[in-house]
DNA sequence: CGGTCAGTTGATGCCCATCAAAACCTGTGG
DNA sequence: CCACAGGTTTTGATGGGCATCAACTGACCG
């Protein structure tokens, strides 16, 4: 039995629903939301309010998505662009009955942009939890890009954030033990909901099982669970039913080692 | 000790040594061949001829450079992207005196393009064994790019190719081991030299010692040792100062358990 | 011919896999 | 309200992959 220590306060109940927030506005103008929380992570100036504007008339096909549903199927050809408007999403590679989760997307990422320019994915992006998505058709979107050079520019530079996210793994998984790993995971979610102004301070609200989090980790369900229990006895954070509860943000980002320089986070100044 | 097999036959001499080839031709035409090697990667139909003339013109400051000489620093501004024609590059993190490699740049890769859209770079580029290289300024880059932007979807494109590389290499440290992980590395790395016409089948010659082989895979210089030494006993491949002997590649790539699909290779139809 | 560096080998202990089983939570239906 | 079913979390025991320390070999080089 740990000690139930200082991190475990009252921290369950500020959340808001994402159903609740999803069905207080009107279609239109909430698309052009998410579409302002996906520029939020480009330098402000990158994007005339024009071309934001073009891209979120193009979005359509709004919908609910259910938790473990796969939203774009590797291999498969793509005619379409899903972005992700509320939720989590995995990015997932299966090979030998095993699934390894390779990336994590948040509310504001497109989820199969590579497969734009690709043709199709190299692996299958998994809804986590329940969520909702909006599409835009390639043919549109290449006609859109067409006329706005600049859009073009700030969606090859989120790919590239994507990349930078991707190193940042790689490196946590070549150096790091698994408490580690999984503090870092919790770590890079916070600061990428807080460039969308979605963090809470006081928790990091997931639908991520212990199984979730073996699998982008690279150890065993049972392991994971090892290494949430070694996080809550040094008392850095408490990990209940894909909740994060944070000690202290400064002593995690320490212990995990974790530099948010990678995620070329863009100073707001509006 | 271990049998010397099948595998260690004398597979050294036919190598090509890169500085004979610096040299042979004239600057420009030398330069072309490599922005050819580049295209090689991309749908053929993707950039005109034209294009691919003004890329190359706009390349300068060819330059040999040094083994373990950085190429881009970590955070620098950078004013100019480089492109890799002759050996190779690592692209690595360092943390608490430890080297992470993330990434290896092959001859034909652009070394810091992502560096030119997000202004710095998140991580350092290093020479691996002696190369070659030249540069083209941000400030003209720019300019090319609003004249064709064709040009620039080939460059995006690139950019998720090597995001899709990064995502393989976290599958394989998630789910393989040390040997494994190895045996990809070189599968990928061959797959790689023969989509720009440079692969041996039978050997892939490389300066990397057995230290940069730990640091890619996460593990121990001494633990990189007995997992060569442990595909030396499966007969499957021989590697010796840098250089991979395969057996039989069919039967290394299933031990790999690697998959090519994910390099996006085109078909070169010319 | 001694110095340096890459490669090799052995011994000990930690991180983690695997098998197994129990405790827990949450939603459901009686 | 309780009983039940299902998935998730937790815990224990045993073994393998890998880290670490240490020592030794072999190749290259001034």
């Amino acid at each position: 039995m740990v000690a139930p220590s200082i991190i475990t306060r009252s921290f369950r109940s500020p959340s808001i629903d994402p159903e609740t927030i999803a069905t207080q506005d009107s279609g239109d103008s909430r698309i052009a939301r998410h579409i302002d929380a996906f520029l939020a992570r480009q330098p402000h100036h990158a994007l005339s309010k024009n071309g934001a504007e073009k891209l979120a008339s193009l979005l359509r096909d709004e919908r609910a998505v259910e938790d473990r549903e796969t939203l774009s199927h590797r291999g498969e050809t793509l005619t379409q662009a899903v972005l992700l408007l509320e939720g989590f999403a995995f990015r997932t590679i299966k090979r030998d009955e095993q699934r390894a989760i390779v990336g994590i997307s948040v509310p504001g990422d497109f989820l199969d942009l590579h497969g734009f320019l690709l043709g199709r994915i190299d692996h299958d992006v998994v809804a986590a939890g329940a969520g909702r998505v909006a599409c835009i058709d390639h043919d549109q979107f290449n006609s859109l890009l067409d006329e706005s050079p600049d859009l073009a520019r700030v969606l090859w530079r989120s790919s590239l954030l994507d990349a930078a996210v991707h190193r940042s793994w790689i490196q946590t998984l070549e150096k790091h033990d698994a408490p580690r790993r999984i503090a870092h995971i919790f770590c890079e979610l916070q600061a990428r909901l807080e460039m969308t102004g979605r963090a809470n301070p006081h928790a990091v609200r997931t639908p991520f099982t212990q199984f979730d989090l073996a699998d982008m980790c690279g150890v065993s369900a049972v392991h994971a669970n090892r290494a949430v229990g070694k996080l809550r006895e040094m008392e850095l954070a408490d990990i209940r039913r894909g909740t994060f509860y944070p000690g202290d943000w400064e002593a995690i980002r320490n212990y995990a080692r974790f530099d948010p320089d990678y995620l070329f986070a863009v100073s707001r100044t509006n």
